[in-house]
DNA sequence: CCGTATCCTTGCGGATACTG
DNA sequence: CAGTATCCGCAAGGATACGG
């Protein structure tokens, strides 16, 4: 079995199951289309608006620009801008935008660090599956 | 840059800035509204199909068949069925399946301990946002 | 530069009906 | 029981134009 805590393996997460709880509110978020490039972006350090941009293949101004206000407002995100022309805006982790990045960080390594099993997986599956429609 | 993985450094993540990666192919079935928590549940141990949809409140058929597919392909839960009738279909974690749900585990163990910190601060910068229009 | 507002397409996701 | 097929609504998301 799992090698967690014996019993209440599921525990904290349990409320996931809800269709509506506080953890999902930053999960979609996170798992977001653009709200992981972004995070993992930052964590190298602060950027600006355009760096984001260039950055991060395929994003639009607009879903950044979104992405980049859900993650200010859920505090993960910090925005400095100068009032004055032209105006300069970078953005950066906060401490619980560090804090997340932690466990996501697992996650992406733990994702890099098997994909070929998975897709060697996904690989192993299409074939199997063609095969079944010649077996007949 | 240091392209070392573990905790706390960006390294092996890169390649996510890419439209598409393979990290990408999981990771959208991983960030789904439903491959959470259908993972989280099979963590238990195996489960048949329809006590899938009883547990996950809000799941469609459709949603389901469909996720629980995608995973299946991606190599992170098994599929036995009996060929008789009734059939009896049960799903559980592969071993690649088990390794995912560590760090998908601990990611969620994350936004369920600091989920009032993260409600916090979107409450935070609402009010803000709010006495900012009064101001004027 | 840094966004926001608008339009429009795409496809996710729900409900239903049907098959093995 | 365990799905698949179809239809359809709706909202996410892309492209573009424009404001601060």
């Amino acid at each position: 079995m799992a090698p967690r805590s014996g019993k209440g393996t599921l525990g904290a997460a349990a409320e996931i199951f809800q269709r509506i709880c506080p953890g999902r509110l930053v999960l979609d978020h996170v798992s977001g289309r653009w709200g992981v490039p972004v995070m993992v972006l930052l964590r190298q350090g602060p950027a600006r608006y355009f760096e984001l941009r260039e950055a991060i293949d395929g994003v639009s101004e607009k879903m950044l620009s979104q992405t980049l206000r859900a993650l200010v407002r859920d505090g993960i995100v910090a925005r400095r801008a100068t009032s004055s022309i032209p105006p300069r805006v970078t953005y950066e982790l906060t401490e619980l935008g560090r804090g997340v990045a932690g466990p996501l960080g697992d996650l992406l390594a733990w994702l890099s660090e098997h994909q070929d099993e998975l897709v060697a997986a996904q690989r192993a599956h299409d074939e199997l599956e063609s095969s079944a429609s010649s077996v007949a």
